[in-house]
RNA sequence: GGGCGCGUGGCCUAGCCAGGAUAUGGCAGCAGCCUCCUAAGCUGCAGGUCAGGGGUUCGAAUCCCCUCGCGCUCGCCA
């Protein structure tokens, strides 16, 4: 139990002993302060009510009832809150205790035996990955590392969608188009390479008959399970997601497992959950076309109809990924998807449908909103996109000019180094700042932004504190909470003593965007402390003081490292 | 048209789920700070009818209703 914790615990037993001493059987609910006023308070509003009496004497009256001690060094009733305040020394004492003894496992809870299954990315393999998707693996990627910490067994795995039409187009464009005929891509990488041909594809069967009917032919075979065409296509995917997977890399998102859409038209699944759906009284059909009526579970709008065979039996997407669910339940104590806001409905269907089918925990979805262009939504079609590639080049470019301006001494290799880390992290950092479900415009001196709250203003103090470590060679540590007694100090310690709580916040409630704020807090802090108090010259305080730097860097550290950013030991 | 989500200083954003004390930070702007551990930093100033209106409450950015604006969605697509 961290200091903070048992603070908490004190405050709450004091609070009820002195409830009890006044007869009164209220609930009530300690909360801690917005304004920083105090480290714990007790509103007495509701007490006062059910007391019959001002806000203000009751929060005195519980005051003589209440005696400091533990970690309670002050207690005082104000404009009706009873305000609790933190024993300083201890605080300081045990929260560097408890950082010496866990090292980078700060904040790190015992392992629960639960399995996460955490979907993520799963973009469709018929182009590179442009800024709008990134969102999806940046928040997959950082909410299982938050879980992770948070003591769950966390698999991730990408849905690659082998099965459909575009996919299907795609692979008739790289056997049929000779590669005389399609322009050159911009870059040299394989889901680049591939975009011309599924750009040309698409025009080609609009304008002839021949093609189109090709490409149904096509797949009419792939839906009759023809191993030649299946294969062909899978190729031509694996093609697409060795470049995609290169992507992903560089922005420091590794996903333990890939799962083949078409394995569940293979190995049956697929047809069995509609044999199971079709013996369920929701079922209905027209035209051959198998449904489930949703009217009673709440869905609303024109069509309450959730459509699960076309009238020649084969399988739809949502049906293969209720193959998938049901498949990912058998592996998993909980599933949770990251999605774009635009399947919401879908979504909803299939916890619907899961249900019905008898599984008895849900799909937890986190949704993000779209990113959008300054002149509206990003296309593929009409060339009206970001790609994450481009923006990769352009953040490291630019984070590689920042360096070279003030480090001449470093080798080019080592700056580039370092510029790769500071722009991928801006770029991941970017993302997470903001809640998920709101929309974001992108905007490249936003994308691109190294100062401020951004990931280069925490990773600047991490190295900055490196920096110190560095120079101060071998010392002693020392916990002596007489030796650090400057405010700097104090509000330091104080931030890194939140971090156990923030992570179990970010883990259990999947609330990932209180991470990079509580970063920049710290960071905040760091710097204010940096500025303010001298380390390495300070006599007597100093080991005391390079035992907080050392502290200070091991949070900023996983604090960055959570949020799948490399924390540099200089820059 | 129905459903879901979003709307906080010029711009971006926290707080909303679990209603409470002067609404959190950042960018841009202005004024300062490098003979001293990396100035990607620090200090200060200025800037807000929390989209609008009603309601619940001792108390609403937060909960409820209505209106407006924006996004997504309502396929035998994936």
């Amino acid at each position: 139990m961290t200091v903070r914790e048992r603070f908490r615990n004190e405050v709450e037993a004091k609070v009820k002993e002195a409830l009890d001493a006044m007869a009164c059987k209220t609930s009530f609910e300690v909360e801690a302060p917005s304004t920083g006023i105090a480290d714990l308070a007790l509103p007495c509003f509701s007490l006062a009510k059910s007391m019959r009496k001002q806000p203000q004497a009751v929060a005195e009256e519980l005051c003589s009832h209440i005696s400091c001690g533990g970690l309670i060094c002050e207690v005082q009733p104000v404009n009706g809150y009873l305000n609790f305040y933190i024993d300083q020394d201890s605080m300081v004492r045990e929260t560097l205790r408890e950082l010496l003894e866990s090292g980078e496992d700060y904040g790190r809870q015992k392992n629960k035996g639960i399995r996460v299954n955490v979907e993520h990315t799963s973009v469709n393999p018929t182009g590179p990955i442009h800024v709008g998707r990134a969102r999806n693996p940046i928040i997959g990627d950082t909410l299982s590392r938050c879980l992770r910490r948070c003591g769950y067994d966390v698999e991730t795995e990408y849905y690659v969608n082998d099965v459909g039409k575009q996919v299907v187009l795609l692979t008739w464009g790289v056997l049929n188009i000779p590669p005389s005929e399609v322009e050159l891509s911009e870059r040299d990488k394989t889901d680049h390479r591939l975009v011309p041909y599924y750009r040309l594809a698409n025009q080609m069967m609009e304008t002839s008959d021949e093609v189109r009917e090709q490409i149904a032919e096509i797949l009419r075979r792939f839906e009759a399970g023809d191993e030649q065409v299946i294969s062909q296509v899978r190729k031509v995917v694996e093609m697409m997601l060795e470049g995609l997977k290169e992507t992903l890399d560089a922005i420091n998102v590794h996903l333990d497992r890939y799962v083949w859409e078409s394995q569940y038209i293979a190995d049956g699944s697929a047809r069995r959950v509609v044999e199971m759906l079709k013996a369920t009284p929701y079922c209905g059909v027209e035209d051959g076309a198998y449904y489930l009526e949703l009217k009673d579970f709440g869905i609303q709008g024109k069509n309450t109809r959730f459509t699960f065979t076309r009238s020649d039996g084969t399988t739809l997407y949502t049906t293969r990924d209720l193959a998938y669910h049901l498949d990912k339940f058998s592996r998993a104590d909980r599933v949770i998807d990251v999605l774009g806001e635009d399947q919401k409905l879908g979504n909803q269907q299939l916890s619907i449908a899961l249900q019905i089918l008898g599984v008895e925990s849900k799909p937890e979805p986190l949704f993000y909103s779209f990113v959008s262009l300054p002149d509206g939504k990003m296309s593929t079609r009409l060339g009206k996109v970001v790609y994450l590639d481009d923006l990769i080049d352009e953040a490291v470019q630019r984070a590689y000019e920042e360096v070279r301006k003030r480090r001449d001494d470093l080798s080019e290799k080592k700056m580039w180094e370092i510029a790769r880390i500071i722009g991928i992290g801006a770029i991941r950092y970017n993302i997470l700042r903001i809640q998920p479900e709101k929309k974001m415009v992108f905007r490249w001196e936003d994308a691109l932004n190294f100062d401020g709250n951004s990931a280069p203003f925490l990773q600047y103090a991490h190295a900055r504190a490196c920096s110190i470590l560095r120079k101060a060679g071998d010392f002693e540590p020392v916990v002596d909470e007489t030796l650090l007694t400057v405010d700097y100090e104090r509000k330091l310690i104080s931030v890194i003593s939140q971090f156990p709580e923030v992570i179990t916040e970010c883990g259990e409630n999947k609330r990932i965007h209180l991470l990079p704020s509580y970063g920049h807090e710290l960071a905040s802090a760091f710097n204010q402390f940096y500025a303010a108090v001298p380390v390495l010259t300070s006599g007597d305080k100093r080991n005391a003081r390079l035992t907080l730097v050392d502290c200070s860097r091991t949070v900023m550290k996983i604090t960055l490292e959570t949020l799948g950013i490399v924390a540099p030991e200089e820059m």
